[in-house]
DNA sequence: CTATGGCACGGATT
DNA sequence: AATCCGTGCCATAG
């Protein structure tokens, strides 16, 4: 732990202060959109080209050495890649035919949309590994994708359309089905189903015989067949059960209808939006038992930093240019500044959260420790408002591949109501919200009945009398 | 008669 | 100052 505080320059000016706001307030992706216009209109600013971790592959963001594989940052250690940022356009290029020489000037400014559309979700993570050559594949693809996020286009007719082998496809759609949301790409949801729970074993415990009873009980499975399966698998019918339950709440059948969001029915009308998570954190190097790596991403590929040229031009400007290219100028340094202070407030907030809540990032929504912003920001020592910007809007992926909102940390309800989804999953005889309310009263937490039905509602889950006569039949 | 969902109010949180 | 959340009361479905 190095002296952070140290590092804090306090906001000098008005401006400084005003643009740190709206910079901590934003998330990744509408920080890209400013940054991008930013480096469209300011010629004193440059960006870097993206770098990647020789050691262990992973794209840079802004920490020395390697949050990854804690490899120092040395000019060999670093890998430049090819990042065409925000506007890669091989959708276009993929339905004209045309070459990927298009210059960013001919985009249009507005399909930096702040949510993206599954195509490009996806096509952001896998673009870095994607070998060049693999590019129109990989849009065919995607672009085929219905709106479950499975695709309905046999393999031959893609590989035989740019007259490429089968295995080639294959590893592109590999790729694909590895990135969020995991499953992706897949010909049916069986595969969906196994894809994601081959992910997930690498990091957690997973039931015995639940890949048997994807592949071959698929269909009793879906059905709720409990006892046929059981036979099938040669197991007890409780097994079975268990598997189910599992499945349904680890894992999607249908990867694109995503776990957040869309559950609670009907009400919002933003059936399919994938929001780029804007934290990351993981085990190291991936191994389960590893320590926690948090990455703050930084939304565009490589750093920002004032065009040394430009400095050098700028020393005898024309007189007509010397005002505007001072105010340039500025502008960039202010920026950047600012800028490095969201990184700043960012990483100690996330410190303090991540400390604070570790056993619900590794065990689940029950062991939540509920925080109001306000602490947070005496511990911090910060405004309340600052605390709130930096919170609103973000999301987080959590180890187990969950991309949550930043904002789940300070939900008081949470750990509630995981408790009652457990009492309610092994309960006996449907208990009633009044009996689930005094069961909690006598573990501490006193909710009123009201309260319970509420939670029930959110959770998704059906009243005492409808679970009973569902029960029998 | 009981369990549940709707509406609305007040206090806490942002 | 605006918003969210827990809760109480009341109507209604079972």
């Amino acid at each position: 732990m190095y002296p952070i505080h140290l590092l804090e320059t306090k906001p000098q000016t008005t401006a400084h202060l005003a643009q740190t706001m709206t910079l901590l307030s934003m998330n990744s992706a509408e920080l890209r959109q400013k940054i991008e216009s930013e480096l469209a209109n300011n010629p004193a600013l440059e960006l870097l080209e993206a770098r990647r971790c020789r050691a262990c592959g992973r794209l840079l963001v802004e920490s020395n050495p390697c949050p990854i594989c804690s490899q120092p940052y040395s000019p060999e250690a670093l890998e430049p890649i090819v990042f065409t940022s925000a506007r890669n356009d091989f959708f276009q290029s993929h339905r004209t035919g045309s070459s990927h020489n298009i210059s960013p000037d001919d985009l249009p400014e507005d399909n930096l949309a702040p949510v993206l559309d599954l195509p490009t979700f996806i096509l952001r993570q896998i673009a870095p590994e994607l070998a060049e050559e693999d590019r129109p594949i990989a849009a065919h693809i995607l672009t085929s994708l219905d709106e479950d996020g499975l695709l309905p286009t046999p393999l031959l007719e893609i590989s035989r359309y740019h007259h490429v082998s089968i295995e080639r496809v294959t590893r592109v759609i590999k790729l694909i089905q590895h990135s969020e949301p995991i499953g992706a790409g897949s010909s049916s949801p069986q595969e969906a189903l196994l894809v994601q729970l081959e992910v997930l074993s690498n990091s957690r415990q997973t039931p015995e015989h639940i890949e048997r009873a994807i592949r071959e009980g698929m269909d009793l499975l879906s059905r709720h067949h409990y006892t046929k399966l059981g036979v099938l698998l040669d197991i007890t019918a409780e097994e079975a059960e268990e598997i189910s339950k599992f499945i349904s709440t680890n894992l999607n059948p249908y990867p694109a209808r995503s776990h957040w969001g869309s559950i609670r029915q009907g009400s919002e009308p933003t059936p399919h939006a994938y929001h780029q998570p804007d934290i990351l954190i993981s085990h190291l190097n991936g191994q389960p038992d590893g320590p926690l790596v948090i990455e703050i991403l930084f939304p565009v590929g490589g750093s920002l930093r004032i065009n040394p040229l430009f400095r050098k031009v700028f020393k005898n400007a024309p007189s007509e240019k010397i005002e505007k290219w001072q105010k340039d100028l500025e502008t960039a340094n202010l920026l950047i500044k600012c800028l490095r202070q969201r990184g700043n407030t960012m990483r100690r907030l996330l410190s303090i959260i991540t400390q604070h809540q570790r056993d619900f990032i590794l065990q689940g929504d029950k062991h939540l420790k509920p925080i109001t912003r306000a602490s947070l920001a005496q511990t911090l020592e910060v405004h309340e408002s600052t605390v709130s910007r930096a919170v609103s809007g973000k999301t987080i992926r959590l180890p187990n591949g969950r991309i949550i909102p930043l904002s789940k940390f300070f939900d008081r309800s949470l750990p509630i109501r995981a408790m009652i989804r457990e009492m309610i999953d092994s309960e006996k005889e449907a208990l009633t919200d009044s009996q689930i309310a005094g069961k909690l009263g006598k573990k501490g937490y006193s909710i009123a009945r009201r309260t319970v039905a509420k939670y029930r509602s959110m959770e998704g889950i059906l009243s005492a009398r409808t679970r009973q006569s569902m029960a029998r039949t």
